[in-house]
DNA sequence: TAGGCCATCTGGTCCT
DNA sequence: AGGACCAGATGGCCTA
């Protein structure tokens, strides 16, 4: 089990901040398997990740081979794959997708918005729109800031202060390969994405 | 109640 | 072979 899944699963999970939605509130969040299970005997001790049967009794785990998901799926040469195998995949795509709404919420906590107890957490693609376009706003202003600096220095109007290298500070900035757009005119407008 | 958003499961594909 | 990545499907929660 790593660090993070076990507070995934459990009750302080609807505390973790930011978590929209926890996961011991989601259905399907993973597979019931009764004290009694063959499998989870055979797999050992049952890590968090591949039994989440502790999770609260409101979740509606169920064996895969039960489910209306698992009943729907048709028998392909995977679906016969070892049940601990399955579980195995599972929680790595879990893990995965954790890390990858880590990384969303790092993302939020950089780029400004309001911020607040009582602001709606920005949406994944909100979040990223509003990155995109906060990145295309910064790269603007610094371009700006460059051909202003040209423009009085080409006045001669104002010094540099000694030891002050204008050229190591003001390196040229990638530009787009399309003119980048205002916040306003985007049309990926990320306040009505959400 | 419909729609948006989300977490999870699942099978396929690609890469090491 | 195993892991990472991806997209589709499914169902739950929340809000207008």
């Amino acid at each position: 089990m790593d660090s993070n899944s076990g507070s995934y699963y459990s009750n302080e999970t609807s505390q973790v901040p930011g978590r929209r939605t926890p996961l011991g509130s989601v259905g399907l969040g993973g597979f019931y398997f009764p004290p009694s299970s063959t499998l989870a005997v055979s797999a050992g001790p049952p890590s968090d990740e591949n039994c989440p049967g502790h999770l609260s009794p409101n979740n509606r785990f169920q064996d895969p081979s039960q489910s209306s998901m698992g009943s729907l799926q048709p028998l392909t040469k995977k679906n016969r794959q070892g049940k601990t195998v399955r579980l195995n995949i599972n929680a790595r795509e879990r893990r995965r997708m954790h890390d990858l709404n880590d990384a969303l919420d790092e993302l939020r906590a950089v780029i400004p918005y309001a911020h607040s107890p009582s602001v709606r957490k920005l949406s994944k693609i909100a979040t990223l729109l509003l990155a995109k376009n906060y990145i295309l706003m910064q790269a603007n202003a610094l371009e700006e800031l460059r051909r202003i600096i040209t423009y009085i220095q080409a006045q001669g109007t104002m010094t540099m202060p000694p030891g002050f290298d204008l050229q190591a500070t003001m390196l040229p900035v990638q530009q787009p390969d399309t003119p980048p757009p205002t916040l306003s005119s985007n049309q990926s407008n990320p306040s009505s994405a959400s």
